[in-house]
RNA sequence: GCCCGGGUGGCGGAACUGGUAGACGCAGCGGACUCAAAAUCCGCCGAUGGCAACAUCGUGCGAGUUCGACUCUCGCCCCGGGCACCA
């Protein structure tokens, strides 16, 4: 055995056993439990990052784990290849998007082999190859025979000069990113899936998912944003307008009907239009309106400003008439787009109400009777009636029903329920995405491409020019003859949301190699995944995209279950210090950690640090984000060439727990180094020293019994933290002390050589779905048949766990004041003899008298005197 | 504003069901080995007082429950994340 630790000749030699033994090659057994681990896979931007690192290295602890517990393990890996950073690298270098892509994958590949992740690369997909899209067009086009699927005029951001539809993080204070054209708002006919059908389901569904955080979980209920409230129509005082006798409005708070003092309706509301006909006031306001949404201010300062119509509605109880304004802060995306003005129990209607000297009507009392004063803001809470006629005295609740109920009744209202979530737009007019297998006919308008022509294939061979897309420009592509009527028809160039390609990616690696259909009865073996892992900034759309496709495969008789993932881990973000000097002008220049150098005072504060270039002192940045602009991210591929991919991944894992964010810290990893390299000499050591005899566990001696009590704690102590608490961080601190009192027992009897062996070998095979590369090596160096990889998972001894004695903590009102040993079954009366004769515990009893004695047996002894 | 997290040594973190606060690691300090350095090994390492044994204080702040509270309850402060004119 090599005495030096040496990843870079065990790391490959484990990695060649691997493939050739084909290890993590997984295929459907009945017979067998199965476990399907899954990491959120990535987009291939060039190069792995420290994000990706910790992701995956979680998944392949868990998997590694699972195996070893003799599961049938499913662990795939591919790429989310389709997206906007390869058009703008294809612009800024001149290469098409698909050689883009395809190198970076093909670079990317090579790193995730490099730190030896079990996958089934068998299954390895992209998303931006035919034979995988083909399926999702297919699925489609499925979609839209049922109705799921419908076409819709909705707003875009439009760069006039690119030409192209720009993404909400594309527009920097109203102009395109790259152009600087200001932007302008286009109504552009998209693609739509119903995801509002679901919602429901959606919701409701969140709580057959007790293994995701509670923080996922609340997050997709606000999104969705459920409200239970009452529709009503307030009929036009003056008679049609546009078209509608009635002004219909949704609230949530029918209770407080009888407040209205008069109502708002949003800018692009018909009322509104139709109103600033001929009024250049109005006019000028609504495209004021306009002109505000694009640029996304900030929301929360904007002011409450509106201008009266000159219309009035009639209130359906009171039949008072009651003036209608348009106001800037009523979306016309929620409910009806108009609001029911109550500025005595809404906020924002009081504050507008307030700027506008509206009246203000208390109509809602506080149920406890105290006073309220309305001048000084609203009172939103629920309470009791009062100036409401008929309806004082009831509590908001009661209210809510008799009010509805009446309006039901009357034929003026219906109770409703309405859902923040909007329908799910997946057109995007983008060339580097799965094109929208739809064709426009002039005389057909939108046919669906036949199934027997899927896959439409995206032409791969193109230059971006960065203005608008090159597909509407080949002809190739886009003419086409009408399926329907065989007349010339135009290609949709639109493709897809790439989050469409991300919904059922789980579901495909089932079956990845199935040609004739999108999925088949593998999938309903492996399905759902057991373990999902990835960041929490996915905790909204894909996971509830996701959610939603799995519905809808379901709903074609694809899959079984309603839900695609069981438990959800979501790791935290990895974090490092950042360094900076700023010049005349205030402009920094941020330095990499690892070309400064920290300066700490006696304590170890970090005080200062310096540049090792020119040992000039540079500023403290503080902790954040890996992240480009601050050049504070730590390279994975330097760290893996200088210590191996063990070190790394055990680094990662001992850091912080998963879900936590994690520091990044060169010495820590450093650290993580000495430890595999003292792991290694010691394993060497001891073999060294020749073969161990058998383990005699009825002749051990006292301190070995001490020994291997500890080593089996800690077996049932890692197994614990790896199989069910997923905190890795402990588990490996559980080893590490283990490895500590290994290198304090300094027996060299034969039973302790052989103990010794039991302890290595329990400690390779703990360790090994963490550092499997090491723990490779070193099973086959302890003398063992066999691979690590094929090793069950260990299992304790309970009889090494009982100790013939404990030691129990004695305290005094609470406080400890001395240990004592006793005998494990020692009746009460001893164990209190022991505790009250320990002498610094008598010393404190004193001559008071001992009022009260508790035992917890095993643990301690408190004294109240 | 609403909804989730969180606040423990110089730092990352541990203490899982109320029962020894600070495991493990990093940094720091001291020592061994060495001509020297690196590597490695050993020891110390919350604050205050004390030569020491030990004592007092100490888990954001204030109260409470309990024999006993980092852990439970109430009130407050601060930090992070998500949503945000959603009627």
């Amino acid at each position: 055995m090599d005495p030096i630790y040496k990843p870079e000749v065990i790391e490959p030699a484990a990695q060649r056993y691997w493939d050739g033994a084909r290890c993590f090659e997984a295929s459907e057994d009945a017979s067998r439990e199965k476990f399907y681990c899954l990491c959120m896979f990535p987009y291939p931007s060039g190069r792995l990052h420290m994000g990706h690192v910790r992701n995956y290295t979680i998944g392949d602890v868990v998997s590694r784990y699972q195996r070893m517990q003799g599961k049938n393990v499913l662990q795939p890996m591919g790429w989310d290849a389709f997206g906007l950073p390869a058009e703008n690298a294809a612009i800024k270098h001149g290469v098409p998007p698909a050689q883009w892509t395809r190198e970076n994958i093909g670079h990317m590949r090579a790193q995730l082999r490099r730190l030896g992740f079990a996958y089934d690369w068998r299954r390895e997909l992209a998303t931006c190859d035919p034979e995988y899209y083909r399926w999702e067009q297919w699925f489609f086009l499925k979609l839209y025979e049922q109705g799921v699927v419908y076409k819709a005029s909705s707003t875009v951001n439009w760069d006039p000069v690119d030409q192209t539809v720009l993404a909400n993080e594309q527009v920097i204070d109203g102009r395109g990113w790259r152009s600087g054209a200001p932007v302008e708002r286009r109504e552009i006919p998209q693609w739509f899936l119903k995801i509002t059908d679901y919602a429901d389901q959606l919701l409701y569904d969140l709580d057959k998912l007790p293994g995701w955080p509670e923080q996922v979980r609340a997050m997709q209920a606000n999104w969705i944003g459920r409200s239970e409230g009452v529709e009503l129509d307030f009929e036009l005082a003056e008679g049609p307008v546009a078209g509608y006798d009635a002004l219909t409005v949704y609230t949530t708070r029918p209770d407080t009907l009888y407040g209205v003092t008069y109502m708002a309706v949003a800018a692009e509301h018909p009322l509104a239009v139709e109103a600033a006909e001929g009024n250049p006031a109005l006019q000028e306001f609504l495209a004021e309106c306009r002109a505000a949404h694009t640029t996304e201010a900030a929301l929360e300062t904007m002011e409450k400003r509106g201008l009266p119509l000159g219309l009035s509605v009639i209130h359906p109880l009171t039949g008072a008439r009651v003036p209608v304004w348009v106001a800037n802060f009523v979306l016309m995306g929620y409910g009806t787009g108009a609001v029911m003005a109550v500025p005595g129990h809404d906020r924002r209607d009081w504050e507008f109400a307030t700027r506008y000297r509206l009246p203000i009507r208390q109509v809602i009392a506080p149920a406890d009777g105290s006073e309220i004063d309305l001048c000084a803001g609203a009172f939103v809470d629920y309470g009791v009636l009062v100036n409401s006629d008929g309806f004082d005295g009831m509590s908001s609740a009661e209210a809510f029903e008799a009010l509805a109920a009446r309006l039901e009744g009357e034929g003026r209202g219906r109770r409703r329920v309405n859902y923040r979530l909007r329908d799910w737009s997946v057109s995007r007019q983008r060339y580097w995405g799965c094109p929208v297998p739809m064709i426009n006919c002039p005389a057909c308008g939108a046919v669906p491409v036949p199934e027997a022509q899927l896959p439409v294939r995206l032409p791969e061979d193109v230059t971006l020019s960065g203005v608008g897309s090159p597909l509407k420009a080949m002809d190739d592509f886009v003419r086409v003859d009408c399926p329907g009527c065989g007349g010339e028809a135009r290609r949709e160039t639109d493709t897809f949301d790439t989050f469409f390609e991300s919904s059922w990616y789980y579901a495909r690696y089932c079956s990845a190699d199935q040609e004739e259909a999108m999925l088949d009865d593998r999938a309903r073996y492996w399905l759902p995944v057991d373990q999902y892992i990835g960041g929490i900034e996915h905790a909204v759309l894909h996971l509830l995209y996701s959610r939603f496709f799995h519905k809808l495969m379901r709903d074609q008789g694809l899959v079984e279950g309603d839900e695609p993932f069981t438990n959800l881990l979501t790791q935290g973000m990895v974090l490092a210090e950042s360094f900076y000097r700023e010049d005349e002008k205030g402009g920094r220049t941020w330095f990499n950690p690892a070309e400064v150098e920290t300066q700490h005072d006696r304590k170890g504060r970090v005080t200062s640090a310096i540049l090792k270039d020119d040992g000039r002192p540079v500023a403290l940045g503080g902790i954040g984000t890996m992240s480009k602009s601050k050049n504070n991210g730590a390279d994975p591929q330097g760290l893996i060439d200088r210590y191996g991919a063990d070190t790394v991944r055990l680094f990662t894992m001992f850091a912080a727990p998963p879900e936590q964010s994690l520091e990044w810290s060169d010495s820590g990893v450093e650290g993580s180094h000495r430890f595999m390299k003292r792991l290694w000499r010691m394993v060497h050591e001891h073999v060294a020293a020749g073969p161990a005899p058998a383990l005699e566990t009825l002749s051990l001696d006292e301190a070995q019994r001490e020994l291997r009590r500890q080593l089996h704690a800690t077996i049932a102590k890692v197994s614990d933290d790896i199989g069910r608490r997923y905190t890795f961080n402990t588990a490996i601190a559980a080893v590490m002390e283990l490895l500590n009192a290994l290198g304090r027992h300094a027996g060299e009897q034969p039973q302790d050589r052989a103990l010794r062996q039991e302890a290595f070998e329990a400690v390779v095979l703990m360790l090994s779905p963490i550092v499997p590369h090491a723990c490779h090596a070193l099973w086959t160096e302890l003398g063992r048949e066999g691979a690590v990889v094929d090793q069950p998972w260990p299992g304790f001894d309970p009889d090494a766990l009982v100790q013939e004695e404990v030691e129990l903590v004695v305290q005094v009102q609470g406080k400890l004041r001395g240990r004592i040993r006793v005998a494990r079954d020692a009746p009460e009366a001893v164990v209190r003899e022991a505790a009250l004769s320990e002498e610094n515990v008598s010393r404190f009893i004193g001559d008071r008298p001992v009022r009260k004695l508790i035992i917890v047996p095993g643990r301690l002894v408190n004294i109240v005197v």
